[in-house]
DNA sequence: ATGGTTGTAAAACAA
């Protein structure tokens, strides 16, 4: 069972390399973030000609995670429990051929020492909480998206240049550390140490040409999800198609015993 | 380079 993660930025202005790489890439579920549009405007149809069933959270012009999966997608949650309105649309959980898939677009966070770094922040502990209190260790969680961090500085194609910035600061890697604590593993390095493999490259400065980039979107496992995870790797290449997202994809292979 | 690029939506704002 192949499960990929992508920043589509916008799904309305990606749907063609989208739907390209589903064509080519073939992953049985894609979680895609930053869809930028309300349900009513997700190209459903365009998912389901090509055998895929989908899931949408939205909100106008920003935000926005779904899934696209050609499996059933059961038990649907969309945000955070308790949510208010006025809430932004970056959370959407279900259960995926039986794994509890979480999918998110941790706000990015603009400046640290800001507003909008404060909200991350304290939106990251709300995620936290939110596994506490919806499943056990010992489940089949799968959590994935746009994590707006750099784990590490192996993570980072120049650390230097992006001290003092968001995506690295002390404070967002120490949050996110706490919510891989509460029982995650990092499914791509168990099959990648080194560095220089990132998962998102400005749209300035010929970042992508350069390679420097981050790595800050993440597919995270728990144990009985781990011992199952037989690769994990980021394609490149719809970074360099035409018109592209600033992410590329992430994905992970998991043994179902069906395959 | 207090710039640079892209998307939404129609002037800033978010990333």
């Amino acid at each position: 069972m192949k499960i990929a993660t992508w920043n589509v930025n916008s799904i309305v202005a990606r749907l063609p390399l989208v739907l390209r790489w589903l064509d080519e890439a073939k992953p049985d579920v894609l979680c895609m973030q930053e869809i930028k549009c309300v349900e009513d405007k997700f190209p459903a149809m365009a998912f389901e000609e090509l055998g895929y069933k989908t899931a949408a959270f939205g909100q106008p012009s920003y935000n926005g995670v779904a899934f696209a999966s050609r499996f059933d997608i059961q038990n649907v949650k969309r945000g955070f429990t308790g949510a208010e309105p006025g809430d932004h649309s970056r959370l959407i959980a279900a259960e995926i051929n039986g794994i509890n898939i979480v999918n998110v677009y941790i706000p990015n966070g603009s400046e640290v020492g800001s507003d909008k770094y404060i909200f991350k922040l304290n939106w990251m502990n709300r995620l936290r909480l939110f596994f506490k209190e919806r499943y056990s260790q010992t489940d089949p969680v799968l959590v994935c998206g746009d994590f707006n961090v750099a784990p590490e500085d192996r993570d980072v194609h120049d650390p230097a240049k992006w001290v003092g910035n968001v995506l690295v600061s002390p404070r967002e890697r120490a949050s996110l550390e706490q919510i891989r604590a509460w029982g995650f593993i990092d499914a791509f390095r168990l099959f990648t140490e080194s560095s220089g493999a990132f998962s998102w490259w400005d749209y300035r400065q010929g970042a992508f040409q350069k390679n420097d980039g981050l790595r800050i979107d993440h597919i995270w496992v728990t144990k009985s999800v781990a011992e199952r995870c037989q690769s994990s790797w980021i394609d490149k290449e719809p970074r360099s198609w035409e018109r592209p997202s600033d992410h590329t994809p992430v994905i992970v292979e998991i043994a179902t015993g069906k395959e």
